[in-house]
DNA sequence: AAATTAAGTTTCACATAGTGGAACAAATTT
DNA sequence: AAATTTGTTCCACTATGTGAAACTTAATTT
């Protein structure tokens, strides 16, 4: 019993290939997946051949690659539109972003991961899905930490239990015991801070997005660079994210936001 | 045999329930499920436990309703990213939409419809996946006219053969016959024209975006009003489409851009 | 060009995983 | 409190999926 991973039925399987697959990043050949997968020869094919003829993958019959399927891109945009906070925040996240003038982030959790459903930037018109979508780490980005210092105890324990505690840059909390001093003083500032902690240079004041009953619903924050800022001068526009946190959650909770589906155990 | 749709296994099971949950496009019980669905009860029961346990669903406790989950969103970045011409595509529609100041969209063909995969638009800063990921109808946009003007004689014909032929608004064409007149017309002149089919007092040309082999990779249009433009002002606007659409096709040949995977038969 | 190796596809005896009618439990309505 | 509707569990049955091995096709090597 190596793997306690979940992986209930043929459904499990092929969504397990199908993370796969979108994991690669490129268009990725059988023999490749078969290298990395668990599942044997026969059985791998069979479900990529399901994927395909679903269309949740496309496969190039000339370079015999299979990569992610557009289907996926439609079935996201429902699940944007219904079960992100995105468009509940969208016209606050515009307000701040137009007043503030720095990049804003708008993330929620997923399965121990950040994942980042909107974003302004100043400058450039917009990234799209390119941001919308992405992932990163919990333990060391602002929305990350703003998180989960306020999620509830079980859920802290399982998410910080998951995380790998990469080194990114020198002020990267390594430990699980540094994390959770971490979130103490997060808890009792009220907010969270990137201090350069993902990437050199790169810092940023987080908050989180919380419902009336206080279950986290998901989390805000705006980037800038060292050059241009420094923690204290973010913690400067606290106030005003305070004020679009405090719209979001006050619609968010008009809007009846479905709950984060609990992971068993 | 009343039904002849694609339902392979238990995979292609969830995912249609998977599809049906997106489709309703609002928080869901299990009692709605059920009464448009195919399946027994028990079965569509363990089907949707399944799709939440995967996180492919969210499950409401409170309400004890179903919604996409956010799992998707994350999938659909890398399908996004990776199969759809968006990435790709993304410099030449900055360029594009700065320089003729209206809307422009970025389509590909999924199953029959028009899938839009990204979008500009000169005055509103953008609106995210609120477009991308939004589907169409083929046979009465600009975008999917000119995709299946281009498109391989059997692939044509099975996609006329599923269209809806809804009549929304008094320009809409709404037979075969009429559809593939129009087909004809577009081929010979180059470029599609939307003329109010679809929505009143909004017009569009489009043109289709073709690999070095012909094939169709996707649609590219720019759509206005009847106030502000005549189908003639933005047929002058083509000459900068068909640079737009060379620019794409050929960065898209580069990246070794995946096939659309055919469907049997 | 023939031989060798590797990648991809198909087969088939086997058993796990999914099925769904029906009984049961919980929540709503009358 | 009885009746009705909605949601959950049971379990005998079998359809679906399994995977080692055989086979086909493509790519390399000799």
């Amino acid at each position: 019993m190596a793997k306690a991973e979940q992986s209930d039925g043929t459904v499990g399987k092929a969504l397990n290939v199908l993370d796969q697959v979108a994991g690669f990043g490129h268009p990725v050949r059988f023999r490749e997946l078969l290298a990395s997968s668990d599942y044997p020869k026969a059985t791998l094919y069979r479900l990529l051949q399901t994927l395909v003829q679903q269309r949740m993958l496309t496969f190039d019959a000339e370079r015999q690659t299979y990569s992610p399927g557009v289907r996926l891109v439609r079935l996201a945009h429902h699940a944007w539109q219904q079960s992100s906070l995105a468009p509940v925040a969208r016209p606050y996240l515009d307000a701040l972003s137009r007043s503030i003038g720095e990049t804003v982030h708008l993330a929620q959790l997923d399965h121990s991961q950040v994942l980042y459903v909107d974003k302004r930037n100043a400058n450039v018109p917009v990234e799209m899905f390119s941001q919308a979508g992405k992932v990163g780490p919990v333990y060391c980005t602002g929305v990350g930490k703003a998180m989960l210092a306020w999620s509830r105890i079980d859920d802290q324990t399982r998410i910080i239990e998951q995380q790998s505690f990469h080194r990114f840059t020198d002020n990267t909390l390594t430990s699980r015991r540094a994390l959770r001093a971490e979130l103490d003083i997060i808890c009792s500032r009220g907010f969270a801070f990137d201090n350069e902690e993902h990437e050199p240079g790169i810092i940023c004041v987080a908050l989180p997005i919380l419902s009336e009953g206080g279950r986290v619903l998901g989390g805000l924050s705006v980037t800038s660079t060292t050059a241009r800022h420094s923690l204290d001068s973010l913690a400067a526009l606290v106030p005003q994210l305070k004020t679009t946190v405090g719209q979001i959650s006050e619609d968010a909770e008009n809007w009846l936001f479905p709950e984060q589906s609990k992971t068993h155990a």
